[in-house]
DNA sequence: AAGTGTGAACCTCTTCACAGCA
DNA sequence: TGCTGTGAAGAGGTTCACACTT
C-alpha cells in the first residue's frame, strides 16, 4: 500500500485530534467534523480514510478508537523508532521538552552538542553528549533519526557524522540544507522560509484588496 | 503576476543561499550549482527564475546581486513587516534569536507571554509583554504577523485574541490547528508531524529493501 | 435527510525533450 | 559544446458530482 506524502501528514495530525476527541469523551467522529479542526474538506477527510481501507458506513460517524488503532499500524512500526537531536540550543530544548512524556513510538534517547557547559547535562530527562561519540551512542542505542537544530555553519560537518553513523533519517531545522546520499531519507524545515512565506502572501493580499 | 506557492518558499530559500555565494566572492552561478545547493534540479531552478521573468542568456551563469536583487523586490515590500512572537517558551526563544540581526525586512517587535517572570524581560533584545496587551502594541508598533509558539492548550484563546487585533498573517508551531477568519493568511507547522512522517518513510523504506 | 464512498474532472507542480544562444 | 528558456507531457493532490446506505 502505497500512501500520498500528503495523507501521511494529514493521518498524524488526525491522530492527534483523535486522541483529543477520546479524552473528551467523544467516541464517534463525523468527517466534516474531524475536516473543520483541521481547516480541510470532509471530501479530503474521506479520501484520506477511504487510502487507508477505513470505513463506517453508519450515520454515526467513524469509531475514533478504531481509527487511531489503523493509523497507528499504518504509521508506527511496533517496536517504535529512537531518535537523537544534535544541538541543544533553544529550538533542540524545544523539541526534546516537546515530546518528552507524549505516547509515541518516537523516542529521543540522546542529544549532543559541543558545548562543554551543555554535555554531561539532562534535557527533559534525556543526556546530552558529546558530539564526537554520535557513531557510539547511535549503534548503543540503536538510533534510526536524527533532528539537526544545531547552527547553520555546523551542518556540513554533521552531514558527514550523520552518514557515518548509518542514520536512516533525518530532519534538519538548520536553514543550510544538506545533500544525504540515497539511502538517508530527509526533509528540510526552514523557519525563516515559512515566515517570508506568509509575509508574502499577507503583502499580495493586501495589494489585491487595494486593487478591488 | 501570480506566482505557485512552491515558488515563492524556494525563493526564500535561494535568496539565503546567494547571499552566501556573494559572501564567499561568488559573482555568478548556474542553474545546476543553485540546484545542487537545494538538492534540487537544474530545469526546476530555471523554472522558478522564468516565473519571475529572470533571465541571463550568457554563459556564465546568473549574475547573483542581480538574483537577489529582484527576489527581494518579489518577497519583500518597501516599508518592511512586523512581527510578533506569542509565547517566550524556548521555541519562542529560537525563533526571536533566529531573526535577530538578520538582514532581513521581517523585524521582530513585541514577544508576548503569560509568565510574570518573563514578562518585562528582554530576548535577543525584544521586549516580552504581558498578552493582555497584545492588540494595544501591535496598533503601537504596527505589527501585521503573529507567531505562535505557545502551549497547545493556549491556542484558542491565542486565536480569538490574534482575531481581534487585526494581525493578518500568522504562522502557528502550536500541534493544535486553529480555525481563523478568511482575512487572515495562516500557515500551520508542526513539528511532531514533521518527525511521524520521516520515521514513516524510513520504515516503508527498509521494508522494501527486505523484500527485495 | 444526512451521512459515506468514489470515478472523473480539475488544478498544481515537476520533469522531459528540445530549440536557441554564446 | 555547454549552458539557458520553454511547450508539452506526466505525476501528484484536491474537488466535483453523484450513487449508495441507514
Amino acid at each position: 500500500m502505497k500512501l500520498p506524502e500528503k495523507t501521511i501528514e494529514r493521518l498524524s495530525e488526525y491522530r492527534r485530534t483523535l486522541y483529543n476527541c477520546l479524552s473528551n469523551g467523544k467516541t464517534h467522529i463525523y468527517s466534516h467534523e474531524l475536516a473543520n479542526l483541521h481547516s480541510n474538506t470532509a471530501v479530503q477527510v474521506r479520501r484520506d480514510l477511504m487510502l487507508i481501507g477505513f470505513s463506517s458506513m453508519t450515520k454515526k460517524g467513524y469509531d475514533v478508537k478504531e481509527l487511531i488503532d489503523l493509523i497507528s499500524r499504518i504509521l508506527d512500526n511496533k517496536e517504535g523508532q529512537n531518535v537523537a537531536v544534535l544541538g541543544m540550543g533553544n529550538l533542540g530544548k524545544a523539541i526534546t521538552a516537546y515530546f518528552n512524556g507524549k505516547r509515541s513510538k518516537l523516542n529521543i534517547k540522546a542529544t549532543f552538542d559541543i558545548d562543554p557547559e551543555k554535555i554531561g547535562t539532562l534535557q527533559s530527562g534525556v543526556m546530552c553528549h558529546n558530539i564526537d561519540r554520535f557513531e557510539e551512542i547511535v549503534k548503543q542505542e540503536n538510533i534510526t533519526i536524527a533532528v539537526i537544530t544545531a547552527s547553520p555553519n555546523s551542518a556540513p560537518l554533521l552531514a558527514e557524522v550523520i552518514e557515518k553513523a548509518g542514520i536512516k533519517g533525518v530532519l534538519n531545522f538548520t536553514s543550510t540544507p544538506i545533500n544525504f546520499s540515497d539511502n538517508i531519507y530527509h526533509e528540510e524545515y526552514d523557519m525563516i522560509t515559512s515566515l517570508e512565506k506568509v509575509a508574502y502572501f499577507v503583502k499580495e493580499r493586501s495589494l489585491k484588496k487595494k486593487s478591488v
